[in-house]
DNA sequence: GGCAGCAAAAGATATCATCTTTATGATTTT
DNA sequence: AAAATCATAAAGATGATATCTTTTGCTGCC
């Protein structure tokens, strides 16, 4: 039986890092693996790799860095949630570069916000800000493709006016439709990621009185837009997300009562 | 010697779970780490888990979901390049739920938007919605101690007039200054990761009369805040964004124009 | 088009190294 | 002699390695 000896040279590899960097470095970022992950990055930044590069199988990785299967594993795994690399099984398969995948980091976003605890609030002022803007240059950009697009879901949401749950659902694309329209792929990411966060599943307040304004306020909005009035798209989008946010607010106070009543 | 078996058990187990989620399910999310890993996600949006929250040690998480202690490895560095959890050595050690972390989501931000390659152009458009929620915000909700970090910073970028690293430095502080004094969480996040990738690190355009100018309407924009005019300083700002957009893109071009000169 | 073979990830198990906390023990001080 | 402080050992956790088996995609062959 061989010793099994669990490789002192790694090992003391590993010591040398540490010693070199100083010990604590932040964040714990003293591992073999994420020294890997960081000159991947590097490698991002200057160039040197770019989308759809081929990086190698877990054993290549394993032994251009000299390193166990494991930490190129781990290291992987990171690179991989980080939405940096795609990775695929079988022949052929192994890590490349991934194209980015905005709504990916959208998610992430959305959690974090979830942990740092956001109040409601916060969460629509912002998206106020990025939906004005987005409506915009949504009046500037958008083209036939996007006025059909927004006309489309408006007949859609028109058909479920009485259907709470269906209606949420379309009006809720239709806020996409606009985001997308501006072709600002930056304000689409910070959309879908308070929408994550913000957008309930279902609405319990939606009287059909409510939605019908709503529709109306839609429809106007879609007319702005093809009309290219930028100025206009903005200010009524403003008064929109205001009238939610007003709307989000009390629902939430109305549930903080429930809570205490029920406790 | 021992079997050895590599766990029939759990490869079973990982083949039903393939069939219950359709085989292809988005994103290859049919290993048995990424389910710990959706699973833990869950939770957190369900509030069943919260900052702060102890998930166990590497041993506990594989016993909880009967597998090895690899799969729940690959889970944890998952979690923990989304920032979701922070994991500790040693006696004591293992996996919490993280706090929100706003710099680790700037950087991957960063590298998700150098991925998907948008222009100059998109990530000031959307610094302009940001920035002007901000200053609309901060005329409303700016306390005396913001009003007076304004001022300081002013004074300090008065001083670096002729320092066009300083001055630049100073500038970004009194924007973000701007951000944080609107009290919303979400807009300064959003607000650092953009300016991490826009903001360039020298500024080789800034001449003394531009300085003078941009510290102009810095005044003016402390001002318009301090009076609480909130559509006024959205206004400055709107226009402020707008030129440094001009100016940004007018170098890009610039820049482009040189690359094909020297190749 | 179906089938065999191969390459690669996915997963399991066992073992060693290292780090961090905690408790214990020795030494010094009051 | 009691209390405080410092050194050290033990325990519990991750970090890393090696060596398996199984499943999954290709690719080329028939």
């Amino acid at each position: 039986m061989t010793t099994l000896s669990a490789s002192p040279l790694a090992q003391a590899r590993l010591a040398q890092l540490r010693r070199d960097t100083g010990f604590i470095v932040l964040g714990r970022s003293a591992s073999l693996s994420s020294q890997i992950v960081a000159d991947v990055r590097e490698a991002l930044f200057a160039k040197q790799l770019t989308s759809g590069d081929f990086l190698g199988t877990e054993k290549d990785l394993a032994a251009r860095h000299g390193v166990s299967r494991i930490v190129a594993r781990d290291a992987l795994r990171t690179l991989e949630a980080l939405g940096i690399v795609e990775i695929r099984m079988g022949k052929g398969g192994g890590a490349r570069i991934a194209r980015g995948n905005p709504r990916l980091f959208a998610e992430a976003l959305a959690v974090q916000l979830d942990l740092t605890g956001v109040s409601a609030a916060e969460i629509l002022d912002a998206q106020r800000a990025v939906e004005c803007m987005a409506a915009e240059l949504a009046a500037e950009n958008a083209t036939a493709a996007d006025h059909a697009r927004l006309r489309e879901l408006l007949a859609d949401a028109e058909s479920k006016l009485d259907d709470v749950a269906g209606y949420t659902l379309s009006s809720r694309e239709f806020h996409l439709a606009i985001a997308e329209a501006s072709h600002n792929r930056v304000l689409v990411v910070q959309f879908i990621s308070l929408q994550n966060v913000s957008w309930p599943a279902r609405n319990p307040t939606l009287t059909p009185k409510v939605s019908r304004r709503i529709l109306e306020v839609h429809k106007e909005l879609a007319g702005l837009i093809e009309m290219r009035d930028g100025a206009g798209a903005r200010r009524l989008m403003d008064d929109h997300v205001k009238m939610i946010r007003a709307r989000r607010v009390a629902e939430h106070l109305q549930a903080k009562r429930n809570d205490q009543r029920c406790c």
